[in-house]
DNA sequence: TTGTAAGCGTTATCAA
DNA sequence: TTGATAACGCTTACAA
């Protein structure tokens, strides 16, 4: 393996002298860049990434995590604290790793940081082109708008929620209804799609409500639901929590869960294990998901591979006692 | 920042000890590992990956690339050396920094290594289930199989050809047609799906036609075209050989390009440029594929976040002169 | 303008 | 069973 000091000594200068050439600093002489260039082609030298990252550590990141009210509000009234806390826990131990270090911002007015993460589903193209003006680098988190090309971490709602209604068809069901939150919401979008097709393909029809977490009533969209629709035999829910409060009225209305009706939810919070009955749903590795938004914003906070990328995590089927 | 130090210092051993408890090596009494990992929980301590990854990279990591019949052919009738070949290249050269050595070997009798990398669009689902009972980390080098759930880096056809549809729509034209691959190829697929989507929210109807690189001929293609559907304002073909393979074979007919006909492409392959006439295409970024995919295998090595993830690149519209 | 040398936070070899 | 200490490959004061 070929390193920076066999580069020095072929190029019969130090490596401090090295250094400065690859990284482009000022105060060295042509005369000697040529020496080192010359030396680093001869023998085919490539810095390494993993060692050049670990001494520029002294240097810290700021990022900034930038939160939208909706979500602040969805936050103090504890709708999704096991869902986003979750990412964010991990997102900051990784980050702590690579040398970052987060604070919680406003979405429209950041403070001054390195980067920006942009947590959740109601980022706008307005949103997105404020960032872009800023020119520094910023993903978001959860959620993608089609047509921008900007780098986001997302849950592959599609796959999931496709394999999740599959189930159900072949368990014989035919009256599978969903609940989906805002379809503004890119992950939202997914699973609604994802639900759609497979109904088709089945030749079976789709029937499907809106129902948002943070200003709805589950208890009007159930009466709705039935009104127009009758009962369901399953229904695919597009969240756990979601899918919690429309087991709640169910009941309430003496539906038997899973007998009567089979729920399946999505996103594996914490608390769709325990609940009464557990929730089959689709697991979101929160935990990666954290992850690697860490790792990828440290790839654009040294300014590798900074090209936009979508990285989309499949989901888990788990199944539980909500579901046949 | 809290390192291996600190909690050598709180748990009153040295850090060779620590590491040996946080790697779970033997030779530790049961006593001096509470120790530890009370030391550890107390300050919250996190191990720096990096600093971790570069000590350790005396041990070299083996990895397969794999190629199938069909890459093999185009390989050796010199039908892509541009497009893989590049992205090949960025792929070893990141892969050295993190200590990966590559190389090459059949799709379906792999030689032993750490990791295989599965290149190009015909990987099918049964090769996945070979792959996946071997035990050992792979992913999907631009392919993707729907219903998988497995590591895989693409570029995202759709929105690229999405906005190559819309620029031609915007451009006034009606008659636009699309050429495209062998559709169990994902990347071909996402490029189809761009294409009608466009054509249908404009109202206008797609007319396609498939051709394979590798065993089709042009002028049949061309000619079905013409003699079916009559001459068409604009094509977008899915891929820059494609693009070239028509304007060739629309010039023998007497038609100017981009006067009579625009066309576009897609990958921006070195020889795009030089093309007469240059061709507007899609650029996908080989060097940033190639880079990506190294680091994601390097996390499937390491055992760091190895839950499938698709990472998906978006692409650059490059405006030449093979298109008004 | 260049070189020396002290880190960066781990792992791994030896010796104790 | 443990501890010292030399790597790992690079960046960056500080000195020359």
């Amino acid at each position: 393996m070929i390193t920076i000091d066999d580069v020095a000594r072929k190029a019969g200068v130090s490596i401090a002298t090295v250094s400065r050439v690859l990284n482009n600093l000022e105060n060295v002489s042509e005369k000697t860049k040529m020496k080192v260039w010359k030396a680093i082609e001869e023998l085919n030298y490539k810095p390494k990434i993993l060692a050049s990252a670990l001494a520029r550590h002294k240097k810290k990141f700021k990022v900034g995590i930038c939160e939208s009210d909706r979500l602040i509000k969805m936050e103090k009234e504890n709708i999704s604290p096991e869902f986003y806390s979750v990412i964010l826990t991990f997102l900051e131990k990784i980050g702590e790793e690579y040398g970052i270090e987060f604070c919680k911002t406003k979405l429209l007015t950041p403070i001054e940081c390195d980067g920006y993460i942009l947590v959740g589903g109601d980022t706008t193209k307005e949103t997105v082109k404020y960032y872009k003006d800023i020119k520094k680098p910023f993903l978001l988190l959860d959620h993608y708008i089609p047509g921008e090309k900007v780098n986001c971490i997302v849950t592959n709602g599609y796959d999931g929620a496709y394999y999740a209604t599959n189930y159900l068809i072949k368990k014989g069901f035919r009256r599978i209804f969903h609940i989906h939150g805002p379809l503004n919401s890119y992950g939202f979008k997914g699973r609604f799609e994802g639900y759609t097709t497979a109904m088709h393909q089945a030749n079976l029809l789709p029937k499907y409500y809106e129902y948002d977490d943070v200003k709805d009533n589950m208890e009007d969209v159930i009466e709705f639901m039935i009104k127009k629709d009758g009962i369901p035999e399953a229904i695919f829910a597009s969240n756990d929590i979601t899918a919690m409060r429309v087991i709640r009225e169910l009941k309430k209305r003496n539906f038997k869960i899973p007998e009567d009706v089979s729920i399946i939810g999505f996103d594996d919070i914490l608390s769709a294990k325990e609940f009464e009955p557990p929730l089959t749903t689709l697991k979101v590795f929160k935990d990666e998901m954290g992850s690697l938004t860490a790792k990828r914003m440290y790839e654009l906070l040294i300014g590798h591979d900074t090209h936009p990328v979508m990285i989309s995590l499949f989901t888990k089927f788990i199944k539980r006692k909500s579901s046949i």
